[in-house]
DNA sequence: TCAAAGCCTGAATCCTGATTCACTATAAAC
DNA sequence: GTTTATAGTGAATCAGGATTCAGGCTTTGA
């Protein structure tokens, strides 16, 4: 036994590691799952074909790792704003701003994680994700029923009601970005003008008592 | 020139692409578009694969008519509730319990309809759709606005909005059914139950007054 | 420096399902 | 009944992208 895989090695092996979701991630968030393919990001990380599958086991997942690894960024993001401390009220709101500034600035990235179909491990991953975004949804409405912020029957199936308001009004085909890709018209609205109407929205049907501005 | 195409062939020839329409559909109801194989579905049809070609251009145009035949008859019905005579607030409470309670009932068609990926000439038509449905919800809130049922500012917007939240709650992975298929535990909720949430969570939206019950 | 073992390469292979096409069957016209 | 154009058939072909693998290359440990 002369070769061994010295800690050297593990090194390298996690940087190239490393750099395959990355370049892959980099892929994605420029044109969608659709365009990852396997030669393609060899080519991008500069490495064989062949050698992905020293890393990944094959094409779903490595893209499943991707996905995990871009969305466990937005999920803690929103999980930070809506466990922070204040009203509920407050909460919901700075999280859908905070989300749809995210969305605005990388659509096809949000699009991407949130709606473009993809590998069968991707779609496990997106729909334990779903269950976690509807879960910390859930969390704020309880919260936000407790201390007055919010009136809400059915807390499961209004955060579905959320999540779906939210990602079709910011990411789907109806969003306003994405109506100005279609229409080459400039993009009329403006994030800011975006996120009231949203936060409004979802606010309200809340019951929530005083809306933003 | 001994070979006419006469009346006769021409209808045999209507009844046969009729009736792979049909097949089709059948299947996508059952399974979705996924499922949907031109060899499989020529089985289905108890035809060549070949004949397929000679009825449609490929599967994308196939495809495509099969999404589109559906699609208008739900978009119709959906209308019908929204230009109805009467308040529009109430037309809204009808038109959202008759779609809740269409998607309820063929929860695999509405989701292949609604989300489903599928080939590019499906997703045109799509899109297409959408804005139909934006549009007609626009309509309505435009009257709604007018009449005093509603408070909106951003119409397309909260269009877009209202089309997330009833997709996503009634077809999405959110849903209850989807929840329900998934854990095997029984579908606690009922049809009833969830058209009076998602009802109230969209009035609430737009500042209707009176809720339902 | 060298032998041994694992690494890297990328062209060849595999897979899946749409599409074609040489052939047979059928319908139309007489 | 015969001729001939068109319809129907389904096995073969094609397409495009994931996956494999034989052979050269590097690293390791002595």
């Amino acid at each position: 036994m002369v070769y061994r895989t010295t800690a050297t090695r593990l090194e390298r092996d996690e940087v190239t590691r490393e750099h395959i979701l990355n370049c892959a991630l980099q892929q994605v968030a420029d044109s969608g799952f659709g365009a990852l393919t396997m030669s393609g990001l060899a080519r991008a990380a500069g490495i064989a074909t062949g050698s992905l599958y020293r890393h990944f086991p094959g094409k779903g997942a490595l893209t499943a790792e991707v996905f995990v690894k871009a969305t466990r960024i937005e999920l803690n993001t929103l999980k930070e704003q809506f466990l922070a401390p204040g009203l509920a009220h407050d909460r919901l709101r700075n999280g859908i701003a905070q989300f749809a500034a995210r969305a605005w600035h990388s659509r096809q990235l949000a699009y991407a994680l949130i709606a473009e179909p993809a590998e069968e491990e991707v779609e496990t991953q997106r729909l334990y994700y779903r269950q976690a975004y509807a879960t910390i949804y859930g969390e704020l409405l309880k919260d936000g029923v407790a201390d007055g912020s919010f009136v809400v029957e059915n807390i499961p199936l209004t955060s579905a009601c959320l999540v779906g308001a939210v990602a079709e009004s910011l990411v789907g085909p109806l969003s306003p970005q994405a109506r100005a890709d279609r229409e080459s018209g400039l993009p009329t609205e403006t994030l800011a003008a975006v996120t009231r109407t949203i936060t409004r929205f979802c606010l309200r049907a809340l019951g929530a008592k005083d809306l933003p501005q």
